[in-house]
DNA sequence: TAAATAGCTTGCGAAATGCAAGTGATTCAC
DNA sequence: GTGAATCACTTGCATTTCGCAAGCTATTTA
């Protein structure tokens, strides 16, 4: 499998990218881990939305599968594991700025994320490119 | 409601957008408006997926109630409607150029909406323009 | 006026989701 | 060195959503 399923994949490109992450929240996660930096189990659940504990693991797993995400034991913390952005995961960069530029444009209650939407707003292309470097933009 | 409910707003750009088209077939069905030109029912219906219709039904009134689309009866032809991207649909073309072009960068499988795809790597910018003017790319 | 077309709606079994409680492997405090 | 705490899950079960098939209504064509 590729991430949820493959059962769906007729070869659109659209399709292809919503067979891995055309969920409800695989977006968030790596949300999370894009503009928050978080890395941990517990950065995840408690990552504002209410995430429950099953579909992250779930989540974590297809994510993985699908190359995004990798999976490493903490070497500060023998009881914890570090997630982090692959290449492919960090490449998303420009769609995750996008999503957040459209929303910006059409949602007046926003009230989260704000800060970091001045400065995608500022300069969208040096936010992904700081994503995709591995930095919190 | 704003689409599929509200329960999940923290106020989030990320999190408002998902809550709109952060599932399986919406962005297909927005896809099919700015690639492929669809604009009826039976037109979403055979878009390559296989949408069931209950769901189909349900997701264009999401959209609609989203403000993503909009739906009148077809002057043509007193038993069609026919659907259109708002305003606000059609702003969403960069996110959806993204989208296509990191599922070519990392999709090597891909076969389908290759022609749209060599157009939308020679100039993203242009074909996200030709999406918002209402043009098929 | 009968048949075909377009766009749904309904019913129902299967799958996914959400909540709560429980498990197992470290690690920390004493 | 032992008990409590932490971290990352797993399991069970009720609720919700999905997917398939059949049916319904309005309009149009033959």
């Amino acid at each position: 499998m590729t991430a949820i399923s493959d059962k769906y994949d007729s070869g659109c490109p659209m399709a292809y990218a919503l067979d891995i992450f055309g969920d409800r929240w695989s977006l968030l996660v790596i949300r999370d881990m894009a503009f928050k930096g978080a890395c941990r189990y517990g950065d995840f659940l408690s990552g504002g939305e209410g995430i429950s504990t099953n579909i992250l693991a779930q989540r974590l797993k297809q994510l993985e599968a699908a190359e995004l995400i990798s999976k490493e034991r903490d070497p500060e913390n023998g009881r914890s594991f570090v997630y982090r952005l692959t290449d492919k995961g960090r490449d998303l960069a420009p769609v995750l700025v996008e999503i957040v530029l459209w929303s910006g444009r059409h949602n007046m209650a926003a009230h989260a994320l704000t800060g970091t939407l001045d400065k995608l707003r500022a300069d969208p292309a040096g936010s992904a490119a700081a994503i995709r470097e591995g930095r919190v933009p």
